[in-house]
DNA sequence: CTGTTAGCGCATTCAG
DNA sequence: CTGAATGCGCTAACAG
């Protein structure tokens, strides 16, 4: 029979007497049964069976030195695609680890990024990664953090030197124009976010030294740095392709922008209006690219392989004390795909 | 000073000694400060701010009765933005309600969400809230899960009479069957999932009934329900459209096996290949549907909402004693979207 | 090999 | 309004 809201959990004891034991018997056998008669064993493990126990997680990390298990993970937002193959990489290695995610989603909001921070804190977990909102990092200093190890994906945060794992955004950016500029194009407008976004000024940087290199001026009128969402990159778009001098390629440095500069592009052929159709460079891959009305080049890369190695660079410090304490970063990269 | 690994957090007892008081009048100011003299709070307060204390938020819910401010979660692909967004909506209402999410990933593994639903219980969880691989109940009956309330989303449990969220699987499929039949069809194919997965079989009656009611034969050669990928979904397509009698309409599933037609369709479009362009109807969303080479209509529905929704339903039960206990189902609509 | 004692950090209870 | 004592579930450390 099912006990009314608020009744108590099973606890060692009721198992321990049911098996005619001590607790302590019980708490050996549960942590893997050295010493401890093997019989005793069998009494103990029928009993949580029986009776359906469950150690309590929380009460077993009371004791200082004891790991809680938990890991702090803050994202930005698990709306996209690409931050789930994320969330999924860290959870794999966390899961190999033996360890449970806490997860947040920010929203890129600073306010909310300090909230979920003190909260994983308070709960005690072992460590913490973390999409930084680009804001400052008072909230991420070690002095903070007490001995919280703390994993950056994606971003840097200005002033904080911590294991961080980035793409190479900057090269692939640079490889992507280039293939343009290769093509023959010259007219190349930017998609992107403001530079205040870390990857933003990246991406932006592996574009203006493919220009550079190539001696190939940028015109600051087709390129559009501050679209968030797809509506913006389509409005961009728009504003980009009406222009007489109209580029004829487009460098998109994210998914939102690719989606919004296509669904632009799309509208165009369907109304039949004239100009030029862009081919499109996009950064991040996107499903059936290959079914565009314009060649699409994908440069594309691994989120889920991200989540792992910053999981990786985690429990690295975690399982290691004699590790050099200076901080790492990994630079996965990226592949550039054409049509 | 950062001391080294294993330190010990800051207590209650520090922040006490550092502003002069007990541990009892920091506890209290940390509960809101009632019945605590306003200039002890201010001290106290300066204290919690110069050391950086956190309170433990394990040690606080080691008391009978304390929720832990968790909910355990476990979804069945976080690499599907479907439940990716599912997750967010979880996420914000937990947030709302101030909880926080332990996230797990299934795979659509039984003896992984075993696992998950034991340790979840183990870490106290206030409550759950789950996408159940289709396996038996035996680990989610209310005699295991002790008083944690359970709640399902996208899919039921033979056998286990809890709260749960759905979508309007029959429904949706129905009209968008049958708005292929109003537009001329009576060839249509069927791809989707095996029966054995809940929405697979619900979707596929929808289709069914639609069939039925028009008068419409179904041919088991062009009905294909075991594709899990978009690899297996494309040579599900392709069999069926090298048919001689190849459908000339298209009923998915689901956004795998749209992708997967899709990517069919456009190789045949590409190669110049004989035969018809089939019209798509999809169950699920995808970006830029409206760019494709053959009309596709959705079959739309918010994941992010059925989050919201499931946690709702959970939320009520912890805030509210009073609540009937019959388990609560609450079906979302879906729109069909023409293209 | 097994049991007893003690204490982790906090908040409820009861005294002042 | 404040403080001291007590115990939540569990396990190291120490007996036996």
């Amino acid at each position: 029979m099912s006990t009314t809201r608020g009744a108590r959990q099973l606890t060692i004891k009721e198992v321990a007497s049911h098996a005619g034991v001590s607790p302590m018997t019980v708490s050996r056998t549960l942590a893997g049964g050295r010493n401890v008669r093997p019989d005793l064993q069998e009494r103990v493990m029928a009993a949580v069976r029986e009776l359906g126990y469950y150690r309590n997680e929380n009460a077993r990390s009371l004791r200082p030195g004891q790991p809680s298990g938990l890991v702090g993970v803050a994202i930005t937002n698990l709306a996209n695609p690409y931050y789930g193959n994320f969330a999924l990489g860290v959870e794999e290695v966390a899961a190999e680890h033996g360890r449970r995610i806490l997860l947040g989603n920010t929203g890129e909001d600073d306010a909310r990024e300090r909230q979920l921070v003190s909260d994983f804190i308070g709960r005690q977990v072992d460590g913490l990664i973390l999409v930084p909102t680009s804001g400052d990092a008072a909230h991420l200093r070690p002095e903070r953090l007490g001995d919280v190890p703390l994993v950056l994906a994606s971003r840097r945060v200005p002033g904080l030197d911590v294991d961080t794992v980035l793409l190479d955004d900057v090269g692939g950016s640079y490889r992507g124009t280039i293939s343009l500029l290769d093509a023959g194009h010259t007219r190349i407008g930017f998609l992107g976010n403001r530079s205040s976004v870390f990857t933003g000024e990246r991406r932006y940087r592996g574009y203006e030294q493919a220009m550079t290199e190539r001696g190939v001026p940028i015109d600051p009128t087709i390129v559009a740095r501050d679209q968030q969402d797809v509506e913006a990159a389509s409005r961009a778009a728009r504003a980009m392709l009406d222009r007489e001098d109209a580029p004829t390629a487009i460098f998109s440095a994210n998914n939102r922008n690719t989606i919004g500069a296509l669904r632009e592009i799309g509208r165009r052929i369907r109304d039949g209006l004239p100009g030029p159709r862009p081919a499109i460079v996009s950064f991040d891959d996107f499903e059936l690219s290959e079914l565009m009305p314009v060649p699409v080049t994908v440069i594309d890369h691994d989120a889920r392989l991200l989540g792992r190695e910053a999981a990786i660079l985690l429990f690295s410090r975690l399982d290691d004390d004699s590790l050099d304490p200076a901080a790492r970063t990994v630079e996965l990269p990226v592949t550039v795909e054409h049509p």
